[in-house]
RNA sequence: GGUGAGGUAGCUCAGUUGGUUAGAGCAUCGGAUUCAUAACCCGAAGGUCAGGAGUUCAAAUCUCCUUCUCACUACCA
């Protein structure tokens, strides 16, 4: 935070666009970065806000082929889904761009020729798995094979969604192309990487100037470059049809990694915002630069990003990352594939002209420092006892009785008391309070803060209490209500960058245009004479019944996914290729924990034939001196292979459920002697 | 296993460079009140600051160990 800054750019992290917006991508990145904007607006500063679809990459081109759709019309529907319920819910992006544009697909294609003519890239070659029919090199979510960890047989080829494992294309049996059905071919490719081992001290010197990251940022960043071998090269390019073209001889079928792409989308909306003077908001060193984003972002806008923009030149970096932890629903992660989650264009569909309620909730207990949890039921208790009690019942209760008193003309004030003044000094402290929190990214102690002068408020009317001095003292009670509208007319300021639309509704009820962050340290906004409109509730009740249907929405899906996780059944096979496979079974007759690992287990087995070594991913499900002697199903010709530098000499037989937990299989009368085949 | 972030009242979280009886909101209980959407206002109760050891005159705060949660990462034939 320098003071020499003379104008902010804040971005917000490019939501993919293969889903809708739900409560984590708000809470997490949207909203904290919305509140920020809309408070140094409020200020007068020279602030822009930019975001825009994330449209390139092959979670879209499998999503397009499995719908029978072009991935632009995949990334059409959801840009326009996205657009509209950040509108509606009032985010307030100066731009919403898109990648998909004329305008990023030229602005990203510069940019990576740029560094390509800096010779800033190195090539290698690898050998990447190609399927022959179409002609394509496969990306790895193309290839779907039987996941080695839990025999799942449709794991794609980065992961097995069933168990979570992390996965590699090679890995897995039985690979095939999901475009084809043919098995792929391994095939060299050439690809450009971004050498980050080289770049290493330049990022370790720009993190180095911002040991003020918050904690969880900064810690992660460190983790990286201080790991074992430090950075790694990556790859910047990719073999596939969707994205932006790689922009140099001999790299035909291959676009730019999304991960490039991307955040060049912040740059490329600049500039279709602002055609004349963006690069006063790239380029120029009085210009701070802000990216709002979740924590699975961290790497690429603390390290790859600015080093792409260092080897570029001429650009600024960021000069602070707020990223926020994860938001949970209800107890479980949110997850869009499992129909987890509250999708914003459904709230608003279904809480309609409640958006301050979900961004109060959201801002309120957002995930800043830890990962937190959202629950309907709390949802429902903040919007009750404190939007409704607190600050609607304030503001209900001053207008009220101005309309009571005065038919709605603002009283003038008189003498002002000792309580009166004390009373005006806090009032005019809190946009002070408030501002400094927002400015350190403390949206919740902003938030609060907030709140408190509703609280004021209301403290300030139970102690004065006009509706009974009204029978005794008219002139004094004009000076209370005169305060008591000053401080609603403040609020009317102060809660905008949090709820919006009630600051709106508060400022038309006051019957006056919208005033800026600096009136808040005054008194006397409100003139006296100014007639006032009539007045309406701000907040409305949430009833147990509207909580329990959304509660009972959350177990449906709970339900749908008990049932679906089931997989589906594998092609025929032969008997031929099955009586190839040499099954027996066998008793455990040594276990120990393979050290270093958290799933690993090495195990002596007697399979009748002989005794050998197994070592087996079950560690997570069973200690070793409970399953000595215990007899299992194992395969007894697979070929052999080194895990951990043990030789492993076969494969214990598994079941594995939907949570990917695993059981032994095994012969269930007892007189099955060891070497017993299977079949 | 490695690395990072966390573990503070029933719930959600503050606790700045270690300093008198550990704070706030919500929920609970009691009181007061009626202008207000039975809301507001006042008060009470509620914590071995994950557990253990150490440094210090002094530790929620610093060091070490253990343990639990989350994330990244390795191992799963």
């Amino acid at each position: 935070m320098s003071p020499t800054y003379k104008r902010t750019l804040v971005t917000s992290a490019l939501p993919y666009a293969n889903g809708p917006v739900h409560i984590g991508h708000l809470a997490g990145c949207y909203l904290p970065s919305d509140i920020f904007v809309r408070y140094k607006r409020s200020k007068g500063e020279d602030i822009l806000f930019v975001c825009g679809s994330d449209e390139h990459g092959v979670p879209i081109t499998i999503k397009a082929k499995k719908e029978g759709i072009t991935p632009q019309d995949v990334v059409n529907k959801y840009h326009k889904m996205m657009g509209d319920s950040f509108k509606e819910f009032g985010i307030s992006f100066d731009i919403y761009s898109r990648t998909s544009n004329k305008i990023h697909h030229q602005t990203a294609s510069d940019f990576f020729r740029t560094l390509y003519d800096k010779g800033v890239f190195t090539e290698q070659v690898t050998e990447q798995y190609y399927d022959d029919e179409v002609k394509q090199f496969l990306a790895d979510r193309y290839i779907t094979g039987t996941c080695p960890k839990c025999a799942n047989p449709n794991a794609y080829g980065d992961q097995c969604e069933k168990c979570g494992s992390t996965l590699n294309a090679t890995e897995l049996i039985d690979a095939k192309s999901t475009l084809s059905g043919s098995k792929p071919i391994l095939k060299e490719t050439k690809n450009w990487f971004l050498p980050l081992d080289k770049l290493q001290p330049k990022i370790q010197a720009y993190l180095d100037e911002h040991k003020d990251w918050k904690s969880n940022v900064y810690g992660q960043c460190k983790s990286w470059l201080d790991s074992g071998d430090g950075l790694q090269p990556r790859a910047m390019t990719r073999d596939l049809d969707w994205g932006v073209p790689v922009p140099v001889k001999d790299a035909e079928g291959k676009v730019l990694y999304v991960w490039f792409d991307a955040p060049i989308g912040y740059i490329s909306a600049t500039k279709e915002l602002r055609p004349n003077d963006w690069e006063l908001y790239w380029k120029d060193k009085e210009t701070r630069l802000i990216h709002f984003i979740g924590k699975d972002n961290i790497v690429f806008h603390c390290i790859i990003f600015p080093a792409m923009l260092m080897e570029h030149g001429d650009f600024i970096l960021a000069d602070n990352v707020p990223a926020n932890e994860f938001l949970n629903l209800e107890g479980d992660k949110i997850s869009t594939s499992r129909n987890w989650a509250v999708w914003l264009h459904e709230y608003l569909l279904e809480f309609e002209d409640k958006q301050d309620v979900l961004r109060y909730t959201l801002c309120s207990n957002a995930p800043e420092t830890k990962d937190n949890d959202f629950t309907w039921k709390d949802f429902q208790t903040k919007n009750n006892s404190e939007l409704v009690a607190i600050l609607g019942n304030f503001v209900n209760r001053t207008l009220v009785l101005t309309h009571k008193f005065y038919n709605g003309v603002v009283p003038s004030a008189d003498t002002y008391t000792k309580e009166d003044l004390l009373v005006l000094e806090q009032l005019s402290s809190f946009p002070d309070k408030i501002a400094s929190a927002i400015e350190g990214f403390k949206f919740r102690e902003a938030l609060a803060e907030m709140m408190n002068l509703a609280r004021l408020g209301n403290k300030y009317l139970a102690d004065t209490e006009p509706w009974k001095l009204i029978k005794t003292d008219e002139n004094r009670v004009k000076t209370i209500m005169n305060i008591a509208l000053q401080i609603t007319c403040n609020l009317a300021i102060v809660c905008e960058p949090f709820i919006p639309f009630t600051s709106t509704k508060l400022f038309a009820m006051l019957n006056m245009p919208a005033l800026k962050w600096h009136a808040a340290k005054q008194t006397s906004n409100l003139a006296s004479g100014h007639t006032i409109n009539k007045d309406e509730l701000l907040f409305a009740k949430i009833e147990d019944i509207e909580i329990e249907a959304q509660i009972n929405k959350l177990q449906e899906s709970k339900k749908a996914n008990a049932v679906t996780v089931i997989a589906p059944a594998k092609p025929e096979t032969t008997f031929d290729e099955f009586s190839k496979m040499d099954i027996r079974t066998g008793t455990i007759l040594e276990a120990e924990r393979v050290p270093k690992t958290d799933k690993l287990l090495k195990l002596k087995i007697d399979t009748g034939i002989d005794q050998r070594t197994v070592v087996s991913g079950i560690a997570e499900y069973y200690k070793p001196e409970e399953i000595i002697g215990q007899q299992v199903s194992i395969l007894v010709n697979l070929a052999p292979r080194k895990i951990k530098g043990i030789e492993s000499q076969g494969m214990i037989l598994m079941a594995s459920n939907s949570k990917g937990e695993l059981s032994f299989i095994n012969a269930s009368k007892p007189d099955f002697n060891n070497g017993s085949e299977i079949k």
